[in-house]
DNA sequence: GTGAAAGCGCTAACAG
DNA sequence: CTGTTAGCGCTTTCAC
C-alpha cells in the first residue's frame, strides 16, 4: 500500500558508498571527496530520502527537541500575542536550524509546576528549555535542569535567573523609564503603575525605571499608586476600574504589558473617561493588541520574535559546545518607546478639577 | 556527571521480568498477571522510568506526532488568537493522549505550499495532519497525504474537503444566518460583508446565510455589497475605510472574523462614525479581541479549542484503528449568536441622510 | 502468561 | 578519505 520509506542504507546502496559515508555526508562531517559528496546527494534527492529523525536522536544524534516553557493557564483563554510571537520567533529559527519545538503552557499557580516543566523534560527528552518569567528567575529549577543534561534559555530573567542561565531580553529597567519620560514630557505627575503576577522581575524592573524618571524629575517616586495584575486583559480593566473610582485619580496610567493597558482602555470608556483626553495610558511589549483598540496604545517595543528566535540560538550554540562552562551571558535587544494616540498631553484642567 | 537515564531493560531486571513483560505493562498490552503488573509498575516508579518517545518509535510504536497547519505567514504578525485557541486546544488533547504537536505556518500565497505541507509530514515523520481552511479544502493535497500513509483531520472544510476526510467544525451557513437575524431584527436593510481569503470555503458559506436571512426578508440579497479581505486587522481596517467613502454606505457591517471585525471598527473611529450608533459591525469567531475592541463586537462564537482537540482525537481514533475507511465523518459542533455593543438599533436618521 | 531474539534507522568509535 | 562493527531503547513476532 504506502510505499516503503527509503533508509539510509537505500541511498548508501544507490550510490555504491558505505552508511557512514552517508551519515557524514548528510551531517556535514569532514573527510568525503567531493565528487563522493555530490554523488550521494544526488541519490538523496532521486530517492527523495529523508532522514529519520528517531533513529537518529536514538542512534546518539540526541533529540533535537526543544521546549518553550508559558506561565499560563491551559484552561485560560488562548494565550496572547506575547506568547504566539515568543512561539513564532523561536519556531523560525527552530526550522531554520533543524530543531523541534514543543510549547508548554503550565498554571504558574500550581504547586507542582516546577514537576510540570522536569516532567515535560524527561518525558520528550528536550535538549533544551526555553523558560520565560518568572520560570526564568527560578534558580533552583534551572539548577535541576541542567543537573539533568538539558540547557537552558531564559527569556527576560530579572534577577536570579540573570546568573543561572545564558538570558534574552531588552534592558526592563530603561523601557519604564523611557515610557515616564514620554508622560512626563506631556506634562504628566500623577502616576499609577499596573504591574503582574508576582515573581515576574522583569516586570518590576519597569516599575523601577518608572520610578528613577520620576525621581530625576525631583518627584516622589512614593506617589505612585501601584497594584498587582495578572498581565491579563481582565485584570487591568478591573483594577482600573478600582483605580478610578478612587479620589484624586492619576492622569497616568502605566501597565506592566498591552493586554492590561487594553483592559484599563476599556474601562476607561466604561466610565466615558477620554483618553487622551482625560487620561493617558500606556501599555509594554507592543503587540498587535496596541494597534487593535482604539485610540491605539503607546508602548514599549519589544522584540518578541527575535527574542524567541535568540533563544533557540543560545540553546544551539550550547548543544554545538562552541560555548562552555557557566559564563552565563545576557544578550540585550534594543527596545523603543512607540508613541501613540492613548498617551496625550496632561489636561491641567481636569488634573485640577479631581485635585 | 548527568546519570544515565534508566531504561526499560533496568526496570526489567529490577521487577525481574524480562524486557517483553515490562513493554506489555506500559503500553496495555493483555497476557499480564495482576501481581506481576503491580511489580512492574512498582520498579517504574522507583526508577522513575520514563519511555524513551525515539525508541518506541523506531521500534514500531509510531512517531505520535502530529501537525497542525494553518495558512500564515512566518513573516507576518504574531498569529491571530484564532489560530492560539485552535492551537492549545489540540495541545491540550495531544498532552493527555500523548502526542506531540508540532504546528506549522505555511503562507498560502508561496505556490509550493502542498509541498510545504508535505516536508514537514515526511521529515517529522508525521502520523497526522490537521488542516486548517484553506488547506482543509485541498481535496488533492488530501488525498497525497493519506497516500503517503498519514492521517488527516479538517478544521472548518466548507466543500470538497468536507468529502475526502474526517473534520469538525461548526454550520458556518447557519452562523452567517443567525448574525445577519441579529442584525435584520436591529432593523438594519443596507449591509455589506468582507470576507476572507479566496478558498477559504466556510468563510463563504457564512455570507451564503446573510443572504439567505436577506432573502427571507424579502431583501434583495444581490445588494450586499461584498469586498475581500484576508482575514487581518489591517484588511479589515482598509477595506472598511474604503467602504465609509463610497456613496449611500451601509448600516450593518458583517465581517468574516473578528480580526477584520477590529479592523473596521477602528477605521470607524478613524472616521469619527460612532458605533454603533452610525453603523454596526460584526465578527466571527468571538476570539479575545472581539471583547479588547470598544465597543465590544457583536460576533458568532465558535468553540475554537473543542475543535482543536476534536481534531486531534479524530486522529487518535484513525490511529487506534477504531473507525477505518472512507466514511469520512463531519463533526458540528454548536455556535451562538453573542450580542455586544457594537451591534445596534438601526439609525433611520442617519440612514436618510446619507441614502 | 512469559521470555528470547530480531530488528527499526541511525550515529559513533575504530580500523584500514 | 572510506568502510566495518556495535549498539541506542524499544516493540514485535514467535516460541515455550
Amino acid at each position: 500500500m504506502t510505499a516503503r520509506k527509503p533508509t539510509i542504507d537505500d541511498v548508501a546502496r544507490d550510490s555504491g558508498v558505505a552508511r557512514t559515508t552517508v551519515s557524514r555526508v548528510l551531517n556535514g562531517g569532514p573527510n568525503v571527496r567531493p565528487e563522493v559528496r555530490d554523488r550521494v546527494l544526488a541519490s538523496v534527492a532521486a530517492l527523495n530520502y529523508r532522514v529519520n529523525p528517531q533513529a537518529r536522536s536514538l542512534a546518539g544524534g540526541g533529540s533535537r527537541m526543544l521546549a518553550l516553557v508559558l506561565a499560563s493557564d491551559l484552561e485560560a483563554e488562548p494565550n496572547s500575542f506575547y506568547a504566539s510571537a515568543l512561539e513564532l520567533g523561536a519556531l523560525r529559527e527552530c526550522l531554520a536550524l533543524g530543531f523541534q519545538l514543543m510549547t508548554r503552557h503550565v498554571p504558574q499557580q500550581s504547586p507542582d509546576r516546577r514537576e510540570q516543566v522536569l516532567e515535560l523534560m524527561t518525558t520528550q527528552r528536550c535538549q533544551g528549555l526555553i523558560l520565560t518569567p518568572p520560570f526564568a528567575d527560578d534558580a533552583t529549577l534551572i539548577e535541576e535542569i541542567r543537573r539533568q543534561g538539558c540547557h537552558v534559555a531564559t527569556i527576560s530573567p530579572g534577577g536570579p535567573g540573570r546568573s543561572a542561565a545564558d538570558g534574552v531580553g531588552i534592558d526592563d529597567e530603561a523601557g519604564g523609564y523611557d515610557i515616564a519620560r514620554h508622560l512626563l514630557e506631556l506634562g504628566h505627575r500623577r502616576f499609577a503603575f499596573i504591574s503582574g503576577i508576582e515573581g515576574h522581575l522583569s516586570a518590576e524592573q519597569r516599575l523601577d525605571g518608572l520610578k528613577r524618571a520620576l525621581r530625576e524629575r525631583g518627584l516622589d517616586p512614593a506617589a505612585v499608586t501601584v497594584v498587582r495584575g495578572d498581565f491579563t486583559f481582565r485584570s487591568g480593566s478591573v483594577l482600573a476600574a478600582r483605580l478610578f473610582a478612587q479620589p484624586n485619580p492619576p492622569t497616568a496610567l502605566v501597565c506592566a504589558n498591552d493586554d492590561m493597558a487594553a483592559g484599563a482602555l476599556s474601562a476607561a470608556h466604561g466610565r466615558g473617561l477620554d483618553v487622551p483626553g482625560h487620561l493617558s495610558i500606556t501599555g509594554f511589549d507592543d503587540t498587535p493588541v496596541s494597534e487593535i483598540v482604539w485610540p491605539p496604545l503607546a508602548t514599549v517595543h519589544q522584540p518578541l520574535k527575535d527574542m524567541g528566535g535568540a533563544a533557540v540560538r543560545i540553546i544551539a550554540e550550547r548543544l554545538a559546545g562552541t560555548r562552555r562552562g557557566a559564563d552565563w551571558r545576557f544578550t540585550v535587544l534594543p527596545h523603543a518607546v512607540v508613541a501613540r494616540a492613548s498617551a496625550g498631553r496632561a489636561a491641567p484642567i481636569f488634573a485640577t478639577a479631581s485635585a
